[in-house]
DNA sequence: TTGCGTGCAAAGGTTTTGCATGGCA
DNA sequence: TGCCATGCAAAACCTTTGCACGCAA
């Protein structure tokens, strides 16, 4: 289905396998990059991004930008597209990083409004609603991260 | 209450002149440093990042990080009121790169939803709709793999 | 052979920090 | 006088680019 993924490789593999490692939490670019260091996994920082960068592109991964000064945010979300719902849309919370999927009808006709009025495709398997979720909220967990 | 505002001085004016006169787009602190610099406007890069800083606390200005890579954009929202309304969205193409800045009623009645529904509260700053804009989609540049 | 992924080193751009100066209450 | 904003220069960061090498088809 997909056109070849570039997950064949040793370097992309150790990508992968950090990014699932980490499922719920944040991980940028420069955290893979550490850890690689850490652990003697010779895995290059330009391989780093390029990769993370492919993976975006093939829907594998997503990124996202909490803090303009903290790097991009990636995270796996390979397998969760194997929704039977045509559209399906996730939020993230970025206080516990738990991510809700959704399949509402609410979401769907923002797709339409986008589509309509703004000429704009809205990609939902790869759109990602940032913001905090209702325990999070409660727990007043969200605190600072400006 | 209102901690005297830093709006007193020839630098925080010009930056907020800026900022008002741009009202309705996005601007980043590195636009506004090229703008002085091209006007023969006295202000230094330190103060345009400090005063925004403040201006954000302040809650005069707003700032969105849309991509990490081309600098956070600010927009004054001084006049308004701390309302429910979200003050804009951002779909971005990821053909051409392009940031289309939505203040539509589709998008905040989602957020409405997902707040209401599914106790998400969404953050409108840093949520990008991942899309491809309609020059892209007529030209076809956005090719399959999907 | 051809194409793609890799990796080092260096560049590019954004944002922050250190330290001293200047203005206003 | 004291506090805060300012500004220059340099540093810190994140990310991308140029160029060459290696592996697999």
């Amino acid at each position: 289905m997909e056109k070849r993924a570039n997950y064949n490789t040793r370097q992309a593999a150790e990508i992968l396998d950090y990014l699932r490692a980490a499922q719920g939490r944040h991980v940028t670019a420069g955290e893979i990059c550490e850890h690689f260091k850490a652990h003697g996994i010779a895995v290059g920082t330009t391989t780093v991004y390029r990769s993370l960068e492919r993976m975006v592109e093939q829907g594998a991964v997503v990124k996202y930008v909490v803090d303009g000064t903290s790097g991009a945010c990636f995270e796996y979300i390979g397998g969760q597209q194997a929704c039977e719902k045509p559209v399906c849309f996730h939020c993230k919370c970025r206080s516990c990083g738990r991510v809700i999927h959704l399949h509402c009808d609410e979401a769907e006709s923002l797709g339409r409004h986008l589509r309509e009025e703004h000429e704009f495709e809205m990609d939902s398997a790869r759109t990602v609603f940032l913001g905090v979720c209702g325990e999070c909220r409660v727990k007043g967990e969200e605190a600072s991260e400006g």
